[in-house]
DNA sequence: TGTATTCCCATGTTATCCCATGATGTCCCG
DNA sequence: CGGGACATCATGGGATAACATGGGAATACA
């Protein structure tokens, strides 16, 4: 298994914790590390980024391609690092979300994990439902993004 | 753990004394230092940076880049050396931020560590949380800055 | 000798670890 | 094909350790 993938909403108890989907487990340890890292989306919209060390590792490296001390790194940093967490599992495979990515996400007592390929989000079960309704139009919408790499090089899908 | 990463605010006491958070010692320590470095920022705005003995070093590398007796050199030196300190960790993990920086960032009997990669910010926690604003609104105004490393070469990331 | 800094210890809070339970899904064997 | 044993997994609670924080004593400095 090597990336994140399908849907999984488990219950947060009252010290936090919550059960890392097992399979979403089994990626990061996969990746080598026993734990995942969280932090807030870049688009607008309420919910927590989750990822494995491979695709934090990508931040880390596009952050540092940006000069230590230009205002564009530290306001991307800010966000992406200074807001950001590195979760580990305890025995039983679980986290414990941040106070403040976990209000920005407004969840309260269970979270819905969303596989996303490296990536994948935490949502509020029913703000996910509500955003998954409009992801559903807009894929269908924006579905000439998805080009064949194996298309040749000037007539790309079929139409 | 290897950067500094996310944000914690801890209380000074009359002494002047600070809890350099727990994960943050871990990295300075990792880098092979019982302390951190602190010094002013370049960029406009009322804070402190710091960071471990690695990206003291990068700035070290950086400064003698430049010519040894040219009036910028000595410009950045003055601030980045100058002004910098060199703060040791005592039994329980704390610092004692020096005055003139402590004032700088207008900072009273709170400081908002913000882990930023290699280095990490020191901010007045109402101040940071007015910055963040701005930052997260930056953040996404320059989100094309972080290009995937896999991207095609000529149509980058979503439009 | 007075002031400032460092060292050492005490305390409450928070987070982490460890074990128990129930439910679900999987595998094996009849 | 059906049933039962087993493993995996999510979830809950109690015990333990880590951490931030405050105060006092000892030490260095001016």
């Amino acid at each position: 298994m090597e990336s994140f993938r399908g849907r999984f909403t488990n219950k947060i108890d009252s010290k936090g914790r919550v059960s890392v989907p097992a399979k979403f487990r089994a990626v990061s340890i996969a990746q080598g590390m026993n734990g995942v890292v969280c932090f807030p989306p870049l688009n607008a919209g309420a919910f927590i980024e989750g990822c494995g060390p491979a695709f934090s590792g990508t931040i880390d490296q596009m952050l540092d391609r940006l000069d230590p001390f230009s205002p564009e790194r530290d306001m991307l940093a800010s966000v992406l690092v200074g807001e950001s967490a590195e979760l580990t599992f305890d025995a039983d495979g679980r986290v414990v979300l941040p106070e403040t990515l976990r209000k920005y996400a407004g969840i309260g007592d269970e979270a819905t994990f969303v596989g996303m390929g490296q990536k994948f989000q935490i949502w509020e079960p029913r703000a996910y439902e509500a955003y998954y309704a409009k992801a559903l139009e807009g894929a269908q919408a924006h579905r000439e993004l998805l080009r064949s790499p194996f298309a040749a090089p000037q007539g790309g899908g079929s139409r």
